[in-house]
This record gives C-alpha cells, structure tokens and sequence, in this order.
DNA sequence: CCAGAATATTGATTTAGATTAATTTGCTGC
DNA sequence: GCAGCAAATTAATCTAAATCAATATTCTGG
C-alpha cells in the first residue's frame, strides 16, 4: 500500500535553490521544480485543467520564494491580501487568536493545497498562517492571476472550483463541530489526512503528523487532553498505532465506521 | 432606529408575477422589480461594482422564478449542479441529511445574499436548499454567469468576493463552534442576524426569526432546549425580549460583551 | 373554529469532555 | 551529552450541555 514513501522521501526530492527569484532558464542544476510544468505536484495544483501553454503562462507570475523554516509565517492576521500561496513541500497552519489570546487553529495545508483566500474579500488576511516544518511554496501575486484568470476561462473555472472546494470543506467540519463526538471528530481527522497524505503519493496508512496535539485539538475543538485520550483509545481498539507523531491506521473501514452513522 | 420598517413590510413592497420567465419590458405593472437595474436590492446583490451597462447584461441571465412557499425546495442535495441564486425577498435554510436521518442546517440566506456556491466544484449541489417562508429569488445559470465574469472582469472580482466572503463566514462559525459557549453562539447568532437585517434596511434590534429554535440548534450545534433555555436567560438578564419568533435586542452592547472576550 | 401536529418551554438527571494536576517523554541548543 | 523546555500522557474531579420527560403554546388544514 505504497508505504514505501515517507514525508522525508518527499521533502528530499524537492531540492531548492537559495534565491529562486531570479526567474532562471529550464534546468537549474539546484533545483528539480523551478517550473509549474515540470514540478511533481502539477497534477494537484493550479496547474490542472490548463494546456502547455497556458501553464507556461501562469509560471510566468508565480514566485518560488526561499524556503521557510518552521514557525515562520507565511502572512499575519490583517496583513495586506496580495497573494495566494500553493505549498510546494512541508505544511502550514492558518490560526486566528482572539483578543484575549486563545488560538484557534482554522485549517492545515499539505503539498499541493492552496493557502491564503481568506483576504480577497476583504483585501485583509483574516488568519496568520505560519509553517510546521521545514516547508517551501510558490507565491502567486493575486491582481495577477485575476489577470490571467481573465484571459483562460480554464483557470477562472478552476479557481472558482478551488475556492468552492474550500466553502465544501468548511461546511463539512461545521458539520462535524456541530455534531460529532470527540473520537468521531479524531476518526474523521486522520481520515482526512490519509486521503490528502494519498493525493500526493504518501502512504495512506502510515505518516507522520506536522501538527502537535494542542493544534489538532484547536482544529477539532478538543482539549490536548482529549486528543491524546483519544488516540490512546483507539490505539487500544487496534485502530490505529501512535507513537509520539508517527500514526499507522491498523483498520480503516472501522474507523470509517465510525464515522459512518453520521 | 428604523423600527418603523418590518419583515412584513419588505414583502409587500415586492410583488412578484406569476410568471416572470418571460423577460418583460421595464414597467410591468405585476412587478416593481424585473430588472437589477431597478432591484431595491441592487446595491448589495451581485450587480454591485457593476456600471449600468454591465448590470444590463447581467439582467439577460437573470431568471426571475416564480416565488417559493414555505418548504419548497431550491434545489436538493446531489442535484446537478446549476444555478447560483440570489434572494429577492424572504429566507431560506440549506442543511445535509446524513446517512442516519439526522439533519444539519449548514446555512441562512437573508434578502440580497447568495445560494448554491457549493457546487460549482463537485458538479452536485452538497445541500439541500429550502424556502422557510414565502420567497422569491432570482437564479443565475451559472456558465452563464461564468462566460460574462469572463468579459466582465468587474464581475470576475466581485464573484471571487463573493465566494470568499462564504469562506471567511464558514471560518468564524469554525471558531464559533469549537470554541464558543452556548450562550456566546446564541448571542453571536442574534448579532448576526441583526446586522444581517440591518443591510436590507430592516430593523436590527426588532425582528422575526424566520427559522425554528430546532433550525437554530441544528446550526450551532446545539439542541431545541438549550437554545430556548438560552432565550429565556438572556431574557431574565434583559439584554433580549423573546415573544416567539420576535426578537427585540434591548442591549446590543452587553451582547457584544458576551462574545467579546472571544 | 377546532383537532391534531408542530414548535417551544421548563425541569430533573446524566454524561462527554473540560479542567486541574502531576508525570513522562522527546527535542533543541549550548 | 545533558539542561531546560515543549509536547504528550494519564488520572481525578467538575460542569456545561445533552438527554429524558412532561407540559404549554402556536400553527395549519379541513
């Protein structure tokens, strides 16, 4: 079941150079993806759905920025909307903290996802969002894309999709805020991150979570407490093996089982 | 405080004809309102940031349908895909059915405001959407909607606003659910509803809830009992008077204090 | 106008998960 | 290599809201 690959496979293979601003020909030997047509992720990414040449096109504005190490931020709450960002290797997390400074944690972003539409409305970020790891991204200026997006009816429809994808997704966790049990919550989490873990060719079955507990409890809406409790739980249940942020799911179609009568 | 204007009020001011299909000249006397150009709602709905030319040609789209009784539905869940629609007056409430019977409202919608967004990547709406009293919208085909976005990049924007104000709201229901009390959803709920009206120049401290305590619970994740228990304290503590449906804020201040640790 | 159904309120009891607290494990930088 | 700190686990207690139950009110269709 591919567990082959690890998230380390993933991180090696996507090698980056220093200052890859400098919009540089084809084949840079220091890196293997300085270009949408040639980086792994074009399948997943903006990418889809448009023709040769109107990648090229949209390689053009895109900006591969240096890498950023974890805790650095990608943007903070209320920074100027410019762009969006489509992670290229490592994960983010967007949070808001409130004015008496508890946190909460409002998404997670993995390889191929897009970060950073919270904002065009409002021309404001409404989140910080902040890297878990040792992660890189492609940068692309938003009044550009617009532009673009004008001009290739492809790309406006993918991103209307893009951001369509996102209300669908949030609708889903309102679902399982407003009415899942903790363990159901947890079930429904690491089902989650399996599939988005299979998207990018990762094992399905056996990763390594870039978030503590305290973050998946603020995402779920749980104490630490119950997150770790949880896991032990269905540890002990033989539906899944934790250790520390190593987790194998031993049976998926219990866990889906349990999230089932939903 | 605009309390002379009522829900009551804005639906007669809006006539509707039995069969508005088809597209009539300016000045049909069944209805005030056949045109965005002259739409009351025209300020807050899709033609805004459109110039009069351009709101003509998003008035070829248009389709006005006939107006909507209480439990019609706009569409239900895995229809196909087709049309976003934009409330002229009433409300309506989308919720999922999960595989065991129980429901979940996953949303509002006020005059003005915009209906089926979820959709647009998947093909199939993922709600069901449905009339809560006598309303009526208008529906905008969608490839319809996206060919003239693509002329009109003052369309393009505004529609890209407009799904990312979705995000933006699903996000704050995201922290609202995971982290908010009972009587912090309750309260922030009123507040919204309050300002909701409040943009339709209705009164934002005496209104109508067109949706059931159980519609209510459903959508913060709360039951029937706890909600009405909620109404009658925050009634004893004299911030809200509660007859039923009606709904007077008495003291919006303290409600915000409610949710403003948050 | 009335019967039955849907909606809403109120109270008593239970419970899932929060809180508090203490301990263990793992990780980072000197 | 280990000191100091962040992250994770585990247990005991508490509490907000769910559940269960009964009644009251409002709405709807014949």
């Amino acid at each position: 079941m591919n567990e082959g690959s690890s998230k380390e496979a993933l991180l090696q293979s996507i090698s980056i150079d220093a200052k890859p601003q400098n919009r540089a020909p084809k084949f840079c030997p220091h890196s293997s993806n300085v270009s949408c047509t040639s980086c792994r992720l074009n399948e997943l990414c903006l990418p889809i759905a448009l023709n040769k040449t109107e990648i090229h096109q949209l390689d053009q504005i895109v900006e591969r920025n240096r890498p950023y190490k974890k805790g650095d931020h990608l943007y903070r709450q209320n920074d100027k909307f410019k762009s969006v960002y489509a992670v290229r290797s490592g994960s983010f997390k967007s949070y808001v903290v409130s004015d008496n400074g508890v946190g909460r944690v409002t998404g997670f972003f993995l390889p191929g996802e897009i970060i950073g539409m919270d904002g065009i409305a409002s021309t404001q970020y409404v989140n910080s969002t902040q890297a878990l790891e040792h992660s890189s991204i492609c940068e692309i200026p938003f009044s550009q894309l617009e532009k673009l997006s004008h001009q290739l009816p492809n790309l406006q429809h993918h991103f209307f999709a893009i951001m369509d994808n996102e209300i669908a997704k949030d609708q889903q966790v309102h679902t399982l805020l407003s009415s899942y049990t903790a363990e159901e919550r947890t079930a429904s989490f690491l089902l989650g991150l399996s599939s988005r873990f299979a998207r990018v060719s990762l094992s399905p079955v056996r990763f390594l979570l870039p978030m503590t507990r305290g973050d998946i409890g603020e995402y779920l809406g749980l104490t630490v407490e119950t997150v770790s409790r949880i896991f032990t739980a269905l540890q002990r249940k033989k539906l899944i093996e934790v250790n520390n942020r190593e987790i194998v799911l031993l049976d998926m179609t219990e866990l889906r089982n349990i999230i089932g009568a939903n």
